[in-house]
DNA sequence: AAATAGGCTTAAACTAGTTTAAGGTCGGAC
DNA sequence: GTCCGACCTTAAACTAGTTTAAGCCTATTT
């Protein structure tokens, strides 16, 4: 039940004291996931912020065609949530599912508008968060709309190493959007 | 010199006193922008955070061959900053600049953290508005990885039709990622 | 009035990335 | 033990998007 993994992602922002932890403790869930299994799906509004204490998840959109293209990866420390649809309360066009066995640490959105209140130092925190968030997102929209596949590939390697050698190639190639196939071509071109 | 546009957009989300207005007042610098005129040139942090009143601005990339990426427009009431630049000091990558003729107001780095301090529902109308931002980057994220450019292109048409029609189709190629000679071909094609 | 520059289009040759199809490997389920 | 599903690879045929080059139009500068 420890809430430990979650104090300290949010104390290495502010620090807490112990009544905000007392109120953390109150609203926050613990939760095991086994792998595949969904926190999220389409067609459903996103009810929970997802802290992922131990393991991976993906968020992903299936085309009409049936293809699923993967939109993000949160490993250890990182928040998983559709924030759009988490806020208005409309259905996702989303999934969210774990990659591998997982522990997560949710809140849903009547206690964390709760917390929000009462904490008024989250509503900095999330804040920080998201700010770097969506320094990254807007990095890799730059990389997309400049880069080649294989220029992609190689970032992302750099980039998220630990996660690149915990994914199934398919699962990257999602991500970048391109074909196993055509990865798994840039990968002998890399290779020679 | 009225502050007025940016106040009402703060008081879209929450309601402010009359001294947080006043403090706003001290704080934030109104500036007049000639066309091609720039906010941001790499090489350089990021200094403020500027709010479009009148006009209209695109933030880019100029990549190693020399050729533009538009990352974001910004238009009338909508923030335009390189935000990691901001926060981290460091030396941006990327440039903004007038694509008209343009009105902002602009918080300098001292400033804005002043105004968290002293008026801390910025902190909340901040998270707001940088989540919704978030949430439309994602959006072109899904759609850049998922679709094709001519999809992408009517999208664009569709979602940010206001804009669409001032500014240079060029612009709009850059944006989404292809060349201009292609996105003459796809207009071509929808004609037909 | 002429010159220039920015923006839009067309078309032909090219290249990056997809599709389809097949075959191979490995781990887990029955 | 074998069967099945998930994953990775290769290759040939195809398509989406780029490159290069040229020409036209309009607005601005000289």
């Amino acid at each position: 039940m420890s809430l430990q993994p979650l104090i300290d992602h949010f104390e290495s922002y502010i620090p807490l004291n112990e009544s905000e932890k007392q109120l953390l403790d109150d609203r926050v869930t613990h939760r095991q996931m086994k792998r595949r299994q969904a926190i999220l799906q389409e067609g459903f509004p996103c009810r929970h912020y997802s802290f992922v204490v131990e393991g991976c998840f993906r968020m992903y959109k299936i085309d009409s065609k049936g293809t699923e293209h993967n939109l993000q990866f949160a490993a250890e420390n990182e928040w998983i949530a559709d924030i759009g649809s988490f806020h208005s309360g409309r259905p996702s066009q989303l999934f969210i599912e774990a990659i591998e066995p997982s522990i997560i640490l949710q809140i849903d959105k009547e206690d964390l508008y709760f917390l929000y209140t009462n904490i008024p130092k989250l509503d900095r925190i999330f804040k920080v968060i998201i700010e770097n968030k969506y320094v990254e997102l807007q990095n890799r929209v730059l990389q997309t709309i400049s880069s080649t596949a294989q220029e992609r590939y190689l970032t992302f390697l750099e980039q998220y190493r630990n996660l690149a050698l915990r994914l199934p190639n398919t699962q990257i190639a999602s991500y970048l959007g391109i074909t196993p196939e055509f990865l798994s071509k840039i990968r002998k071109d890399i290779a020679s």
